[in-house]
DNA sequence: TCTTTATTTCATATTTTTGTTACATAATTT
DNA sequence: AAATTATGTAACAAAAATATGAAATAAAGA
């Protein structure tokens, strides 16, 4: 679970990621433009956006991801109170509207809500495909109510990719997702990782269900 | 679309029913019990949920209804306003929470928002021509729903001229979207990509529909 | 600390896409 | 109709992307 902030009061933003930081990884944008670079990854499951920011503003950013079909659901967080800010924010494609000052317990319960709404596998503890089962909760993933044997990240990975079955997830997602793309490594490690979680599927013949896309990333389906 | 609106005060429940009639079908329920047996049809795409209620409250219909795996969004409407109150709204599975009073358009707008994310063609990143349908998210292409077989750049070729449909793209503006002008291949590349394009759509008998403009370039009509 | 396990890097093999060429075919002009 | 020019296409060559084993490094546990 991955949020993205994009506040430019830094103490009010710190505020946020220190309150969530225990259940979601959390990422911080500044500026308008900055939000918007952020966003176009598309991995995350929230975005927390206010409204007055430099360089752009958050109409601008919504619209803007919006356009370029980044569906992330976007919670606007701001001071600005009057009717006429909320029916502009919803209408430009925001999912919820929050303003300040605000209780953080109700943010939060607001953000759970839109996670739960959009990604239905939240409150699930499993996530299955045919007949291989991720428990999330003990990060063990089975074919067969067999065990496979993988290390951290690749069961970081295969989740995220069982967590978008029959969706392509580029690299460059998957690094940012798991990497934190301000990582030093390259993305060549996301190919390691694929081959080593290909090898344990094979033992099972689930191999077959972990496409590769060339030129674009890997898939589930 | 359809609404269902719990609410017992009877003014408030015909002022927003009222208020939405244009929009979508409304029906009304008056008390909680009423509420559930209404809600359990799943027939509804939103849920307006008063919480003071007779006979059952709104929180026991939500739980309720959650328990019967209606997973309808549903909005609480209410005059309580406390952060426990909100919480608990949140947490027996509310989507959306908003206090009386209230002004209708943000009503609307909210319910607006939940309508949109509900519904499925929201993600769906499609274009059609006739039965020629590509899917963008996943970059494929189909025609009858049976899978056409397009490397990376015939997909995008094919891509660029469906966003562009019943107009003449010249092979100078599919080479540089695709190839990048400082590319150094020559413009030949487009006609073999369009070569292979039209063996593809030949199968289905589609390629009559590419068209050739001799000495400007090609397109889809 | 030492040991074990996980992660990253690197080198090489493999696969697939992409580009080029040469020639065939079709359209246009003379 | 012949000549010219543009486009179509198959076959091959080249380049790029990906897969993977193994070694090196880092991190975690005992």
């Amino acid at each position: 679970m991955r949020i993205l902030i994009i506040e430019d009061e830094r103490v009010l933003s710190n505020t946020i990621r220190d309150f969530f930081k225990e259940d979601f990884e959390i990422d911080q944008a500044f500026d308008g433009e900055e939000g918007i670079l952020y966003a176009k990854q598309d991995i995350y499951d929230v975005i927390i956006l206010d409204l007055m920011l430099p360089i752009k503003d958050g109409y601008q950013v919504l619209e803007q991801i919006r356009k370029d079909k980044i569906l992330t659901p976007v919670l606007i967080l701001t001071a600005k109170d009057s009717l006429s800010d909320k029916l502009q924010g919803f209408q430009k494609g925001g999912d919820d509207y929050l303003t300040k000052p605000f209780a953080k317990e109700e943010l939060k319960a607001r953000i759970e809500a839109m996670v739960r709404r959009s990604n239905p596998n939240f409150y699930k503890n499993e996530i299955t495909f045919k007949d291989l089962k991720i428990d999330i909760n003990n990060r063990k993933a089975y074919i067969n109510n067999e065990e496979l044997t993988l290390q951290g990240k690749q069961f970081d990975m295969l989740e995220y990719l069982m967590n978008h079955q029959n969706r392509i997830i580029t690299k460059e997602q998957i690094f940012g997702k798991i990497w934190g793309f301000n990582s030093e490594t390259t993305t060549n490690v996301v190919e390691v990782y694929a081959s080593g979680i290909r090898k344990e599927l094979k033992k099972y013949d689930y191999d077959q269900y972990f496409k590769t896309i060339r030129g674009v990333g890997y898939m589930i389906s």
